[in-house]
RNA sequence: GGGAGCAUAGCUCAGCUGGUUCAGAGCACCUGCCUUACAAGCAGGGGGUCAUGGGUUCGAAUCCCUUUGCUCCCA
């Protein structure tokens, strides 16, 4: 045999394994007779590189996917992309900016010439980072949002939407991104406490004198001020009732207006309205019939309506009127304020709100399934509390903005008519032939018509994801669509639960009539060590394919699942690959130790690796049915702590330490065909999470054939139980525990022979004469004198030393354990003299306190005739 | 401002519908070992007033309320 290296080298097996798979197609999934398990992947950025966040992500669908697949399933995870409209295209203007090259100079079809570059290059990369991990995607099946298909499943979609009445055109107050220059979803607006200032500005009242004073944290806005408001019953403004007064700097006279909208205890009571550049102003100027004046051009610099400050950016005026103000006398004063502003979540630049021209899907109807889903169990989220979050998001839904000012992604289908309006169709062609048939005028050519300019929110194509990628849109009856859909898990972050998990459910529930995935895995956020968020500013996102390097793919995959249990964050640390890497070793090593025995086929099985294989095999059945339990639960980290400690403290530390034969001696051949047995069965345990080292040793427990892999082996089944088996093993491991500690504390090295007496019997004497490496074992009616005694339970055992008892020491360990169970024993014994108890409690409850009082006492017993003793001589 | 959640060992977490001494796991720590599979290891060990105060109960880490601290989501 050759020699195997003492330490597990993760680096060229898990290449070879991973082609190995590529090459047998295991990973490819066709419609079959067999039980469909369909997870789609949560399609990273198109341009994107794998972080820590992706590590975690795919981790858990492959293990998913994989223990599927051995399970007899039909397994099919859909790998993909997603062309990440804002990002991309923010990347994509930024390269050009690099090269001197402006968007505003290109036509859209040479920038979009760029972003597909762009993609093409970049396009896959983190695909191709996620073979390194292992993951079990079928490959053949990867998509990208915007291929032919999924394009065309959008516009169709779209289309087909539009004419139902759920998407609407019209002027709404946006978020808008100056920056990126597009409207954003309220989702896409992130909310930060920022440090700002409060402005309290003088408006003089027109035609007498006086002023009201106005606190804005936004002067800059006044140019687009329309009114000032106040409470109706506020009595410091009642004299204002019909005025009017001017806005500072400007001398616009705006009206007065009363609402009870307005907070009284704020600022000074009296409120700007400024109708185009605040969501609540907007709102009450509908109301009053107000003006809106728009004063900001589309990048955040103020246009010829401000009359002020023409082309100067919003920040700058901000300071620059602060100066103005006060040198005119209308700033009366400055107050530092805390408050919560926009940002956008690409850009990061204060979101502007704007009234514009958007496309909006129309969701109040649409929520309704996709939140009874959730109500009804049909599909469940794990952990079960995201539920409340996503019912308060359904039930105060508001339309979605879909339309986005950018070229890269699925543009709007929608076609402006030369004399106003518009016709929405599938394709120019047909775009033509409407606007013909809607204007009468035969003689129309497309040159007369002009497509939308903007694109659809990325999200509205990922909301499809689950359905797009098997076709199920455009050819909704296909094979594929069929088979696959609905899918069983999602797994993804919380932080995207509305923007992608809810959209699906909905498109789920409007185009396939169900829900589009039965389960929804919501794992945490990858922070460092501190709590932090991984950000490339910080530096504190360990590289993943370095990570993999340096610990092998599997040492990874297991430091990521150990400490993630569902929802909640994984602070990551280097260490935790360690641990990973670490027991890669410990299973290497086990299986060197193993491999490394000769079988002989005419010795007996000794009495111990006898009693030892029916300990473990009945071990491994309670602890199979244990791991089912936690899978099903979705408790992954639990569960592979569960193997782990199988593997490393049963198997390792036990199991093979009670059949390891004498240094270089031969074992019998039944133990050694179990020990294989067991061997094997632990590999398929541990597969989906360390498919690597898995393979490999799985390949070496005996011949196989070409063809044959862990990966397609039966998931193992949990036989039958045996409690009062493992319940006589726990006492052995308790003795053999108390013997080694004895031996540690009186120094006596393992190799010299002891002397053990045991009052009564036990289960499997052989198991203790290796175990504790005993010159004699003896079972006995009377206690013997002159030996270190020891319970195990209520058992009491004993260890002949010849004069080395330190009689003191002995004496006080034995009275404080006496101390406590008289302690324990008085705390149960107010139980059961307790008549509210005795009537109230179970029977079940009642018969366990009287065992434990029964325990209790002989225990008692048992130490105060050894005390007893120890003090005679 | 509205809502949700969390607080258990040095760290990360488990502890289901109250009931075994229920206070647990992994890591970290301490002690002794280079014992021919593994020092990326072996054996043994210590460590917590279950955030706080109260209540319900025969019985509370577990149920209810108070206070404090933290996190997230929404506006």
């Amino acid at each position: 045999m050759t020699e195997i290296p003492s330490k597990y080298d993760p680096g060229q097996t898990e290449e070879k394994w991973y082609q190995y798979w590529l090459s047998k197609g295991y990973f490819a999934s066709r419609p079959d007779h067999r039980e469909p398990y369909t997870v789609v992947i949560p399609p990273p950025n198109v341009t994107g590189v794998l972080h820590m966040g992706h590590m975690l992500n795919n981790t858990i669908q492959d293990v998913l996917v994989r223990r599927a697949r051995m399970q007899g399933k039909n397994a099919c995870w859909v790998p993909g992309t997603d062309h990440a409209s804002i990002a991309t295209e923010a990347k994509v203007v930024a390269k050009l900016a690099s090269e001197g090259v402006s968007k505003a100079d290109l036509t859209r079809e040479a920038f979009l010439e760029h972003a597909w570059e762009w993609t093409h290059k970049h396009g896959g990369v983190i695909l191709e980072q996620l073979k390194k991990l292992g993951a079990s995607c079928d490959w053949s099946r990867t998509r990208f949002t915007m291929d032919e298909v999924l394009s065309e499943s959008v516009l169709k979609v779209f289309v087909d939407m539009y004419y139902q009445g759920l998407i609407y055109r019209g002027i709404r107050m946006v978020n808008w991104d100056p920056q990126a220059r597009t409207a954003l979803s309220d989702e896409e607006v992130i909310y930060k406490e920022v440090q700002s200032k409060l402005y309290y500005l003088r408006y003089k009242i027109e035609g007498q004198d006086g002023w009201v004073v106005v606190a804005t944290t936004r002067p800059e806005t006044i140019l687009g001020d329309t009114a000032v408001c106040v409470h109706p019953e506020d009595p410091r403004y009642a004299h204002l009732k019909g005025k009017r007064v001017l806005v500072p700097l400007i001398n616009r006279p705006v009206p007065v207006i009363p609402d009870e909208y307005v907070d009284m205890e704020f600022g000074t009571g009296a409120l700007k309205i400024t109708p185009a550049h605040d969501v609540n102003d907007y709102m009450l100027g509908e109301k009053h019939h107000l003006e809106s004046i728009d004063i900001f051009n589309d990048n955040g610099t103020l246009n010829a309506r401000a009359g002020m400050y023409v082309g100067m950016d919003r920040f700058a005026v901000r300071t620059q009127i602060e100066q103005d103000l006060h040198e005119a006398g209308l700033l009366e004063k400055v107050e530092d304020y805390v408050n919560k502003v926009g940002y956008s979540e690409r850009t990061d630049v204060p979101i502007e709100p704007k009234l514009s021209m958007q496309w909006f899907v129309r969701m109040e109807d649409l929520a309704k399934p996709a939140l009874e889903a959730v109500n009804n169990g049909e599909v469940r989220l794990y952990p079960a509390k995201y539920g409340n979050v996503y019912r308060h998001w359904m039930e105060n839904i508001r339309d979605w903005c879909i339309s986005r000012q950018l070229w890269w992604g699925h543009r709007i289908p929608a076609w402006y008519l030369p004399q106003g309006g518009y016709v929405v169709a599938h394709n120019a062609s047909e775009a033509l032939e409407l606007a013909r048939a809607q204007t009468g005028q035969e003689g129309l050519q497309l040159s007369d018509l002009r497509q939308d300019e903007d694109c659809l929110d990325t999200w509205f194509s990922s909301a499809l994801w689950p359905i797009s990628v098997f076709d199920g849109i455009v050819h909704p009856d296909n094979e594929d669509i069929r088979y696959y859909y609905p899918t069983n898990d999602l797994v993804t972050a919380p932080e995207i639960l509305f923007f992608w998990v809810a959209r699906m459910i909905i498109s789920g529930y409007q185009w396939k009539g169900t829900f589009p995935f039965r389960n929804v895995y919501l794992h945490g956020i990858v922070r460092d060590k501190q709590g932090r968020k991984m950000s490339k500013s910080l530096g504190n996102s360990p590289d993943p394919i370095g990570l993999m390097d340096r610990y092998g793919a599997d040492g990874v995959r297991m430091g990521m699942l150990l400490s993630a249990p569902a929802g909640n964050d994984i602070l990551f640390d280097e260490s935790l690959c360690e641990q990973g890497r670490n027991f890669n070793n410990k299973i290497w090593n086990a299986f060197r130790l193993v491999k490394g025995w000769q079988a002989d086929e005419s010795l007996p099985q000794p009495a111990s690796a006898q009693a030892a294989s029916a300990w473990f095999g009945a071990l491994l059945n309670d602890t199979i049915r244990e791991l089912d339990g936690l899978f099903e639960k979705y408790r992954l980290s639990e569960a592979l702590m569960l193997v782990y400690k199988l593997f490393w403290d049963e198997f390792s530390s036990w199991y093979l330490e009670l059949v390891k034969p004498g240094y270089q001696q031969p074992m019998d051949a039944t133990t050694y065909r179990q020990t294989i047995g067991y061997f094997e069965t632990l590999l398929r345990l541990l597969h989906p999470f360390m498919p690597f080292i898995t393979e490999e040793l799985w390949q070496r427990t005996e011949e196989r054939r070409n063809g044959e892999s862990i990966m397609m082996a039966p998931w193992p089944e949990a036989g039958t139980s045996d409690p009062g088996l493992i319940a006589d093993f726990n006492v052995l491991k308790a003795i053999i525990a108390e013997t080694r500690t004895l031996r540690q504390e009186k120094n006596i090295p393992n190799k010299e022979p002891l002397t053990l007496i045991v009052l009564g019997r036990v289960a499997f004497p052989e198991v203790l004469v290796k175990m504790c490496h005993l010159s004699e074992l003896k079972f006995v009616e009377e206690k013997p004198e002159g030996a270190i005694p020891f319970l195990v339970g209520t058992l009491e055992c004993y260890i002949p030393l010849n004069g080395s008892i330190n009689k003191e020491e002995e004496l006080r360990k034995l009275t404080e354990e006496c101390v406590y169970y008289k302690g324990f024993l008085n705390s149960v014994m107010k139980k059961l003299g307790n008549e509210r108890f005795v009537q109230n409690a179970p029977a079940q409850v009642l018969e366990n306190e009287q065992k434990k009082r029964d325990d209790a006492e002989s225990k008692i017993q048992t130490l105060e005739s050894q005390i007893a003793l120890l003090s005679q001589n």
